[in-house]
DNA sequence: CTGAAAGCGCTTACAG
DNA sequence: CTGAAAGCGCTTACAG
């Protein structure tokens, strides 16, 4: 394979449109002073043989940068983009961006290679972010940022988190349960507060306010979901009910129901958020909220403006709707206590 | 951000070693008729304002093409081989190949902005393959394929998939299970019947042949896991363990023991393959045999030979150890048979 | 081995 | 608006 070449020199087009190579020359660069006929006909040909005009004349390539990709949600979003990217005829490069050493490779490798626009998923931290965007004027879009997006400031992909939260209440409330418990996340990440206020507000509307007890918070991890879970089981009346704030914390939820001989949704309805592809997998399969994670790749693809018809080049930002995805980790409150 | 744009021109480069322009372009080409001393000097200063010898220029840039990236089997290769290419300052592009459409426009990607390498995850058709092969002469590596590999033909890299069967039977076998179940993956797939093989002859060796109505097939995925196993359980005298063909599969395993109120490994051991990061996610946690999936793909990258050493770019075939990972899905057999 | 010179593909200031 | 001409950065055949 050998460096983009194109069919024909200029020189050999000049000849092929009885021009000179100059006005070819020029229509390729976008200059004014063409007559608007020579223009066309010129440009036509060239587009032909594989030239494009200077200013769409971009490397074909745009980088996706992610904190880590061992999370199936981090996977998510590296196919949206793919989908939406290939779909334009433009190529995704994907960097993992966890340490300084992989930041500095980065800026290395875009050097070289250039770069038409940058993705950046939210879980990276916001020194890294502001890195990032300090080093380059190429369109940069963060998708699902752990902050409140300062439109003035970054552009960003986000979902109706608060919605979603209400979402998995109204589910449970309307299967009966009132001791609903809310497992947060991490309370410096934007998105966990404003889906667990979603939980709190709709409760209260309900007429049953979260109990303080049942609010707690983890990490986006099983290992969190586990213990918290163990560490509400354990209390005299445990909730019937848990909202986690990732599908990973809901997996571990139903971790701590199997230890104890317990199970979903007979003894407590579990809900996760996100729906990743292996939200299928858990016994029971997961009721959760799903978060268009491929859809956010690709919308936060489309603000980069690069496709033929300019794409939502305009937009700062841009929030996609939650839903509801109801399989069999949620149901009807057992009345009174369970037989253990 | 610009094309790679050199500091200096040859020109002034010549200036800068007193020498004339001609020698330092051959100089910058590997043209033989330049003295040792002066390609040394000249070798040097053009490095150091960012040209390299025409052999090694490449676009910083390969190719992983993978048929679907919503499996954790998927992102695990991408992980991997993002990591081994970015020591080596190099680029992954990541294409989905799941359509002919898809196809069509990586064709077209990789003619606009070349590539150094292409690794092909095996789980794309045979001929989707051999396409992609018939169309390049850019080093290229196959990852996992689905066919015994013939290394005269194509470069690939694999594990030790008849060990890794063997290792899951001894570990049952060691804990005092007699009926082991089988449920191995599609019969077309060459990695899958290696695994079986594995087992059957493990057990065979240890003098507790394979009871042929243990052995089943399925596809490679949690429905198929659950449906076997449920059938399996059905039987008058059901196995005590199953050896799944993949980590899905044996979530699926895991969901028809909840729906029958059994659970793992009290009423049956359950093993999976691959230990994808999610193995640790399922109640309980996932034994199963580790292919080191990430490494798999740093390998495969270290055969296309485009890092500064050269990596295994002799290399034809390269396979990697499987390992047992013992988490709390398996454990020994219960006498008798449960009371459900 | 070296480098002056011719040449290639492209851009651009400028005369018409 | 057009194109002849100068020029730029690079490669290469060839004389020494």
């Amino acid at each position: 394979m050998d460096r983009p070449s194109h069919s024909k020199t200029l020189t050999e087009i000049a000849a092929e449109a009885d021009i000179s190579l100059s006005t070819v020359s020029k229509v390729l660069n976008g200059r004014g002073d063409v007559a608007a006929e020579t223009r066309q006909r010129v440009s036509g040909l060239l587009r032909r043989h594989g030239y494009r005009p200077a200013a769409q004349r971009g490397f074909g390539v745009i980088d996706l940068l992610i904190g880590e990709l061992h999370s199936p949600w981090a996977a998510e979003l590296v196919s949206g983009s793919v989908k939406a990217a290939g779909r334009d005829g433009m190529s995704v490069v994907v960097s993992t961006l966890g340490s300084g050493r992989e930041l500095a490779e980065w800026r290395r490798a875009t050097n070289n290679r250039g770069t038409d626009g940058v993705l950046i998923v939210g879980n990276l931290s916001r020194e890294t972010i502001l890195h990032v965007l300090a080093g380059t004027n190429t369109p940069t879009v963060v998708i699902d940022p752990n902050e409140e997006p300062d439109a003035s400031f970054l552009r960003s992909v986000g979902t109706t988190n608060h919605q979603g939260g209400a979402l998995a209440a109204r589910h449970l409330l309307e299967f009966g349960h009132r001791r609903i418990a809310v497992l947060a996340g991490p309370s410096d990440v934007w998105a966990c507060r404003a889906r667990a206020d979603g939980v709190v507000t709709e409760l209260a509307q309900a007429g049953f306010p979260l109990d303080r007890r049942f609010h707690r918070h983890g990490e986006l991890n099983p290992a969190a979901g586990r213990r918290v879970a163990a560490e509400l089981l354990s209390e005299p009346d445990p909730p019937t009910a848990i909202i986690a704030a990732n599908d990973g914390q809901a997996f571990g939820v139903l971790q701590a129901l199997t230890e104890r001989g317990l199970r979903a949704p007979d003894h407590l309805s579990v809900i996760g958020y996100d729906d990743v592809p292996v939200a299928t997998w858990s016994a029971p399969p997961l009721t959760t909220v799903r978060q268009p994670l491929a859809a956010m790749a690709g919308a936060a693809y489309r603000m980069l403006g690069l496709g033929a018809d300019g794409g939502f080049g305009e937009v700062r930002h841009l929030e996609i709707a939650a839903s509801l995805v109801v399989r069999d980790s949620t149901g009807p409150p057992r009345l009174g206590r369970w037989e253990t």
